[in-house]
DNA sequence: ACAATATTTGAATACTTGTTCACATATTCA
DNA sequence: TGAATATGTGAACAAGTATTCAAATATTGT
């Protein structure tokens, strides 16, 4: 575990009292790497759009993921593959289908919240 | 205005229900695009740190940002620019200082959902 | 006017990311 | 078995990003 400098040896602040107020309730490093990742998951088009598609429909393939969303299977199957590691999708196989669905309930609050914030401009 | 290609068009699909379902409900390219912008305007732990901060304290200049979070302010600075180009913070200047706030209260809840899905796991 | 200070900025650097292409794998069906 | 099909993967490439460093700008106090 990094130790982290108190403020006595830390670069001169101006408002010492809002500072050392904040740095009292600072978090871990990890928690906002991770807190990021989140936010990094969903930062780009093309994995907006099969999150997207997939709240309109539960279970969907990576070919009809494809079709939807305009994109080569190959582009759609790594997004895929990168949500799947960032636990914000799961799959299903069968044969040589892969069904993919959004994984936890969480992620359609936080993806709600986020289209909240765009479409109210 | 881009014209997006009919099913029929574009490459065969599984479950072709399914798919024109989804395409009858999709949203516009700007769409996603801004809803990319506004997760990726959070998707760096430095600006993460940033939000944090200016969640627990209304109004903090660069430097106090800079002591806060333990970088440099130049490093601050640069993110707070991106920050403000994405209007996630808006600032004051007075005199030779810079007080920086977050902008929306729709970032405020965006960010909360956020933490609550990185603490309840 | 001068030194100190707060912030901003541009260039450079190392790093990350998204797509494409070609190919591999695996399953289905004739 | 062999062709067709659905998905997955690695390498390569272009584009984008975050930090650092040096320097510029602008304001304050002596």
């Amino acid at each position: 575990m990094k130790k982290s400098k108190s403020l006595s040896e830390s670069a001169s602040c101006i408002e010492r009292e809002k500072v050392e107020s904040v740095r009292a309730k600072m978090k871990s490093e990890r928690f906002f790497h991770d807190l990021a990742e989140t936010f990094r998951a969903m930062s780009d088009p093309t994995r907006t759009k099969i999150i997207y598609a997939l709240c309109l429909e539960k279970e969907l393939c990576v070919q009809d993921i494809a079709a939807i969303i305009e994109t080569s299977s190959s582009a759609t199957s790594h997004q895929l593959r990168m949500l799947r590691n960032m636990k914000l999708v799961r799959y299903n196989k069968v044969g040589r289908m892969a069904y993919y669905s959004l994984d936890d309930i969480h992620i359609n609050n936080l993806f709600a919240e986020g289209m909240r914030h765009v479409e109210e401009e």
